[in-house]
DNA sequence: GATGGTTGTAATCGAATGATTACTCGAACC
DNA sequence: GGTTCGAGTAATCATTCGATTACAACCATC
């Protein structure tokens, strides 16, 4: 395999790892395992387990605003009114899912955010997503600020594993309902209470 | 010095040291220097360093319900209209900065939420708040939704140390200023670019 | 078939850390 | 004035973990 595929596949380990247990939490033993490799081939292919994780923060805010870029263009070639970018990006937001550990992961950045480096990229990720939803989709301020304020919610409802409870615990099956919306069936895939988890 | 009292004041040293560096990233010993006594005194203290966390955290939620339902009682015994209640309880959710690590603490539990014990907590902890703003403060699900969305952001915020930048970045200062409104001032003193950021 | 570059691992090291043990000090109490 | 008990610490232990080093296997290309 070459590098840079070993590259591609450790990142997309170290997304997950790192979405389940931060980064203080999370072992470059734990990361080589998910990826099938030896530990201290990590530690080399990225010189330090915080360079890694910069990587995973990076590449996750990237994934994220190729998502919702996409759903602009899309948006803007449809004629359809400007209120109907909202849900599109909203639900764009949510199918990230599919990248296991992005959600938790960008969170987990943004917990880190007290560290001298870790929080430097934190704050320039999250300035960066909210100068794309103000200068190019075009959001007002408060709607961007209502726009983000949702995405934490969904986030943290990701990070707390709220959706394992769906059906068990009425307020948290309310509050899935409200928060994922149409989307739900997608997130109870990967988190729902019979999803093998992890 | 009173068991009791040393129980409170670690519970608030670790509430600080807690909320800066996350549960793996903190040490027993940091937690001891910043209570100003000795590592094992912690452990012995509180059996073990998850233990202690959790009451951290289990603190932190108390502290946030006894301050939503002394603004609900005062608001109850107003006579104000009904919606003169959601910017006071989002007040009162800010003016939580002055109890220092609070908020990050919380954010820490929440996104350690793939641990075993630290997750049920976490979980138990975010549906009281759920049932409080809708059984008690009488908020219909999706106004619960909108108010739990924005103090997730108003979290996030403070975790990245996104006011540090006020000032400094536009987009930051916009951005601080939308969220934390005519409580920006409080929330400089302690996290502004000028704060000492011990 | 030597040579050199690339992928990858086994072994190991040093520092950090949660926890345990054994101890000191001081005050209340009989 | 000895004794007990709660507050508190110094010393230390066993693990864990990130990082380093040295080495093995493969595969070009001359």
């Amino acid at each position: 395999m070459t590098s840079a595929e070993r590259r591609e596949q450790i990142i997309q380990a170290a997304t997950s790892v790192f979405g389940d247990r931060g980064y203080h939490g999370t072992t470059t033993d734990q990361v080589a395992k998910a990826a099938g490799i030896s530990q201290p081939y990590v530690v080399r292919m990225f010189g330090t387990k915080e360079a890694l994780f910069l990587e995973v923060i990076n590449a996750a805010l990237a994934m994220l605003l190729v998502s919702f870029r996409e759903q602009l263009a899309e948006h803007r070639s449809s004629g359809e009114p400007a209120e109907a970018l909202v849900p599109k990006l909203g639900n764009a937001f949510i199918d990230l899912v599919k990248t296991r550990g992005l959600h938790r992961s960008l969170m987990q950045g943004f917990v880190s955010g007290g560290d001298p480096v870790i929080g430097v990229a934190a704050r320039r990720g999250f300035l960066e997503v909210y100068a794309f939803l103000r200068d190019e989709a075009g959001f007002a301020p408060e709607e961007v600020q209502t726009f983000l304020s949702y995405g934490m919610l969904t986030s943290v409802l990701l990070c707390i594993e709220m959706p394992s409870l769906f059906g068990r615990d009425s307020d948290a099956t309310e509050l899935a309902c409200a928060a994922f919306g149409h989307k739900l069936d997608l997130v109870l895939e990967t988190m729902g209470p019979d999803a093998a988890s992890a």
